[in-house]
DNA sequence: CTGTTAGCGCATTCAT
DNA sequence: ATGAATGCGCTAACAG
């Protein structure tokens, strides 16, 4: 076996010599165009195939001055919640011509780099963003270098984007809570200051504390934990909790990811799940149905879905409205929630 | 604000008029290339920088005939460790210049598709392969297209590849088992012909029938199930095994995704884990260590981590050889596995 | 050291 | 309907 016998490319030029044609008339047939006469297509197709010929990418690119491939710029691999959602966006993109471009953010500072770099040049054809909150000097930037942009599960007024609605659904959660007869309902999740500004665990309490003012439940600021976003975090908070000479007999975590570091923690004091805690949480990643986890389920493949649709959509039409699409949000009631122990159900 | 505005794209010949010298220095100042005098490299740099010039990476790419981008190959999303390799490829991909193009497979069909697309036309300038095993015609393409290849987790002996001995790792779980006085171990895994032929599980099951026959102990067929690769499948092939007239007392699942549904057939029928049935899983996903699972950790991160460095490297040098890096597996014992019920501990 | 020129491979007018 | 010419923006080889 030969190395370095490096194939011939074969251009368009050499179908276009080989058909006795021109190359213009090799790209319509490439490019499907009508203006070419059926005889000769086939001809031409014929030769394309004998000859194995396939258009290079890397020119029609830069001919067609597209880059043919999108980007994805999200905080992967640290939330299990975001892998779910690229699985929607690939499942759209495979269907198309584009390719996908994937821009793991792990600082603030990444973050800040990558979304220049994307404006500067044309690096993509379209943005997809997900969880990450971009600033007003970032907007401007991808919109004066004609860079469409779409956000998922995060907000920005110039921009489309596809959300849930984070308050109705703490408040479903706690409304839950509430039915089932729990009075003393904590909370477990993110710090009001996160390195990405999240929002939807402050959304999700503000929530659950709506709800229980219309109960007439006054807030217990020792109710109220928060840490960074993982299971170790919560289960610490949860140890504090339950340490406490008057502990809850319900957790609401603001994710199902901190519910889980909840669970371990109930394990950990010999605290049974939901006969002397209940739990719920957020998300309805693939585990939560595994521990049988109630919690509040967000389509999480589908929004990666119809993000990539709305932003393939607006590269072809120029919209000037900028479409908000809300998708719905679903209890899952599983066996991590029951009535307290103590307390008189269904006193609603 | 007015749309449409569409930025005049400022390129190398603007750079050049304005610099007062010719394309070619502006190129040489952009590609640090030292036949430049200071003065006017630094002049340069002044004009681009108030010009604000990016050069376009698509002309970079023609020109140079790069794409600067390289392909990842893999089923995604159905297998938790395949993220996981992901980050490590993410991780250095992100410190270098080429962009992340992901092409997740769902069926044998895409796959060979993928397999062809990325050897027909310079798409990539090269292509990680995570899992899935190429065929000698895809091999053979790949070289003639010029395309660097290396695997990671699967085998073809022209390939560079980055690997772990499965056959042993499952010699390590069964011989685990053994050790803490075990003679009654059942196996859940894979079919034998799975649609994209993976042979981790096999090459498990084969190792651990190793140190049964190593310790005497002959093979019964009934304690071998296989389905798919899930936890479902998992668990109902559990129980199945646990209805048995002489149910196992330990269980050794082809991976820790297959141990989930053994652990959640057992808490089906109220059989106590690890003081009835002893279970163990393979890979050690994040998962595991939290549900307390004893299992044959495998460096994931790691082995994309590399397989990414040993692609990036391969691009460079023309080596000849074909290097092939085995990663070390460990046994990481928790609170799954324990001596069995009914038998003198330490029989060994 | 630096300017000029010729590609890279295809899409797209513009004539015909 | 089709061929020839021009351009996309940059790199690299070649003079000077």
């Amino acid at each position: 076996m030969f190395n370095g016998e490096h194939p011939v490319p074969v251009t368009i030029y050499d179908v276009a010599k080989q058909a006795n044609v021109g190359v213009g008339t090799v790209s319509r047939v490439l490019n499907n165009s009508p203006r070419v006469s059926p005889e000769t297509r086939q001809h031409v197709l014929d030769v394309i195939d004998t000859l194995n010929f396939r258009p290079s990418p890397l020119a029609q690119r830069l001919s067609r001055r597209k880059t043919l491939s999108i980007g994805v710029i999200a905080v992967f691999f640290t939330r299990p919640s975001v892998v779910e959602r690229l699985r929607g966006v690939e499942a759209v993109i495979a269907a198309s011509e584009y390719d996908l471009i994937v821009y793991n953010i792990e600082t603030p500072a990444k973050r800040d780099d990558i979304f220049c770099a994307t404006a500067a040049n044309r690096r993509v054809d379209g943005l997809l963003v997900i969880s990450l909150t971009p600033a007003d000097a970032d907007v401007e930037r991808w919109r004066s270098a004609g860079v469409p942009v779409v956000l998922v599960d995060t907000h920005h007024p110039a921009l489309p984007r596809i959300v849930v609605n984070d308050v109705l659904g703490g408040y479903q959660a706690a409304q839950h809570l509430l039915e089932l007869g729990h009075r003393q309902i904590a909370f477990v999740g993110d710090p009001i200051h996160t390195a990405f500004n999240f929002t939807s665990s402050q959304d999700r309490l503000a929530g659950m504390r709506q709800a229980l003012t219309e109960h007439g439940i006054a807030w217990r600021p020792e109710y109220h934990q928060t840490g960074e976003h993982d299971q170790q975090a919560a289960r610490a908070l949860t140890h504090q909790l339950l340490a406490l000479d008057d502990p809850p007999t319900a957790i609401f975590a603001a994710s199902d990811t901190q519910a889980l570091g909840v669970m371990e923690a109930a394990r950990d004091l010999g605290i049974r799940v939901p006969e002397d805690l209940s739990v719920i949480g957020f998300d309805d990643i693939e585990i939560a149905s595994y521990l049988n986890l109630t919690t509040i389920h967000q389509p999480l493949f589908e929004s990666g879905y119809r993000g990539i649709n709305l932003l393939l959509q607006s590269m072809d039409v120029i919209d000037s409205e900028t479409p908000r699409e809300e998708l719905a949000l679903d209890l899952v009631v599983r066996s991590s929630t029951a009535p307290p122990a103590h307390a008189s159900p269904a006193l609603v």
